[in-house]
DNA sequence: GCGTCCAGGTCTACC
DNA sequence: GGTAGACCTGGACGC
């Protein structure tokens, strides 16, 4: 195996932890973390069919990535995976006007403090949307059960414990009884193939969504109209695609929402609503670190 | 160990 | 446009 040194400078408002804590994708194979060394781990597909495995830290303003692939790197496979990572970690994504809007609220100063709001993604939104969909209406266990069975029954293997990714064509080609069995995906399962063929027919552009042009209201519809997709999980997505006009609203941060502002009482969505709406295009992601602020000062629960 | 109940989003049929 | 019921799994609970 050949080992390669490569480094990624990263603005100054940049947390890598915060980034990678930002919500649960960092335990979803393929990342995974080492949290006492904090290290982000996850395996990288490159031009010429070359899987690689990466274990990204941060020091001295800069990313340090250790990348362990069977043969060199060649120049447009290194290239290719700084904008691979970049991407992942939202390191081109100017956050100076939403910083400048949360400072105008007392109640959210501590975020540009904190430099938080970059949220993890995945080197595609074909993976993001997947797994997606794999959060939802079931426990956390569960998604984490679908999420590790795709990797590792249908995933390539990069070395003994690291899979990627299953791509578009391989999942659109297995049967929807495999899914059910193998993967435990339950009645998700023709939702997923479907999405999983569309976009390998070259019907259904997902990698397209990170640099539309479409008014933010018209690229929920879109995202939307993929089966199995419906406000929280459309919501959610959109806040992996840079919009964040969404709240993406599920039954953990409805209880969240009742704990911090409502003595714990059951709230309607329209409440919640109201509450963030003075706060326009950026409400979804100052709602979401509103609702997760205690991840960053005590133990995160993932 | 077994059976039952429930929580968790989305879709579809129906009003 | 709004709503009820079905979908499937895993965890909690009672026996």
């Amino acid at each position: 195996m050949i080992r390669s040194s490569i480094t990624i400078p990263v603005p100054r408002d940049f947390s890598f932890w915060r980034t990678v804590y930002s919500h649960g994708w960092c335990s979803l194979p393929p990342f995974s973390i080492d949290k006492e060394h904090e290290v982000l781990v996850r395996p990288f597909s490159l031009c010429g069919g070359v899987q690689v495995r990466c274990a990204i830290s941060c020091a001295n303003s800069s990313l340090k990535i250790q990348a362990i692939s069977r043969r060199p790197l060649s120049a447009e496979q290194r290239s290719q995976l700084r904008l691979q990572i970049r991407d992942c970690l939202r390191i081109g994504e100017d956050f100076s006007e939403f910083y400048a809007e949360a400072r105008k609220h007392r109640r959210y100063r501590w975020i540009p403090k904190m430099r938080v709001g970059r949220l993890l993604r995945a080197p595609t939104v074909f993976e993001d949307v997947v797994k997606m969909m794999s959060t939802t209406n079931c426990s956390w266990s569960l998604t984490e059960t679908i999420v590790r069975n795709l990797t590792t029954k249908l995933g390539v293997a990069v070395d003994a414990s690291i899979f990627t990714f299953p791509s578009p064509g391989t999942l659109a080609g297995v049967t929807e009884s495999f899914l059910r069995k193998e993967i435990r995906s339950g009645y998700r399962s023709p939702y997923l193939i479907e999405l999983a063929e569309n976009v390998a027919a070259g019907k259904l552009d997902l990698e397209s969504w990170r640099t539309s042009t479409l008014p933010t209201e018209e690229l929920y519809k879109t995202v939307l109209s993929v089966k199995g997709i419906g406000a929280y999980a459309a919501g959610n997505i959109l806040k992996l695609l840079g919009r964040y006009d969404y709240l993406g609203l599920d039954s953990w941060v409805r209880k969240q929402f009742a704990t911090l502002f409502r003595n714990g009482r059951k709230t309607r969505d329209t409440i919640i609503e109201k509450h963030y709406r003075p706060y326009g295009k950026w409400k979804g992601l100052l709602f979401w670190l509103e609702m997760t602020r205690h991840w960053y000062t005590t133990e995160v629960p993932f």
